[in-house]
DNA sequence: AAAAAAGTTATATTATATGGAAACTTTTGC
DNA sequence: GCAAAAGTTTCCATATAATATAACTTTTTT
């Protein structure tokens, strides 16, 4: 990427967002979003592991499942379902709360 | 169900999932746990729209599903991937919130 | 620096979530 | 009460998430 506009000061990251990965509500700029949050929930399992001093091999151990798939699930930009997030932080003995916002009203989750 | 010990007077909530669904962190029990959660994210989706003023197909036709798919993720019991939720969400133009807590300690996600 | 432990990746299989179509049921408006 | 609209369910196909295994790489320990 080449800084070509010579009048160019400053770019707020959501501008910058905007121009190089497509607008908010576009395909490609809605899977970056999305590409985030999964990697922001990834290492968000990986800290809590690390947190309670466990191996992913433990953590496998108590989930049932192989260490490979803890490592997928820590570092994967795939998707996953809410199942497989309450099992992992349960195990964790962690909570997961989802809430939903619109406006002002706020509206909590489990 | 019956109410076969006169003794008993008063029971918490919890007292009462214990002994009818089992302990929390038996299978039986996770699962009663999960079915609730995923039972309020489909309400979540239920009340968000009817606050929009949509018709499950009308936010049908703004993911770009048919309304049969609408009310399933509505009230189905079955699991999710967070795609789905987030694309739901989306396009009610409601923010989903993940975070996560363990003890004193809580994590923002999203 | 060698060995052991932890983590990652590739490949393949299985289970299941997503989705459409259409028939059906319930709710709403007249 | 009837018709239309909204919502649900069933059946089915397709896509993909979950998972194991095993080889591989990176990190840690001695």
């Amino acid at each position: 990427m080449e800084a070509k506009n010579k009048k160019m000061k400053m770019m707020t990251l959501d501008q910058l967002k905007d121009r190089d990965i497509g607008k908010i509500g576009t395909p490609e700029r809605d899977k970056y979003e999305f590409d985030l949050r999964m990697e922001l929930l990834g290492e968000m399992i990986k800290s809590v592991r690390k947190e309670r001093n466990l191996t992913q091999e433990q953590l496998g151990e108590l989930i049932g499942v192989q260490k490979s798939q803890i490592s997928k699930l820590e570092r994967s930009t795939k998707n996953v379902t809410i199942e497989t997030i309450l099992k992992v932080f349960r195990a964790l003995k962690a909570n997961v709360r989802f809430s939903v916002e619109m406006n002002e009203s706020e509206f909590k989750v489990a």
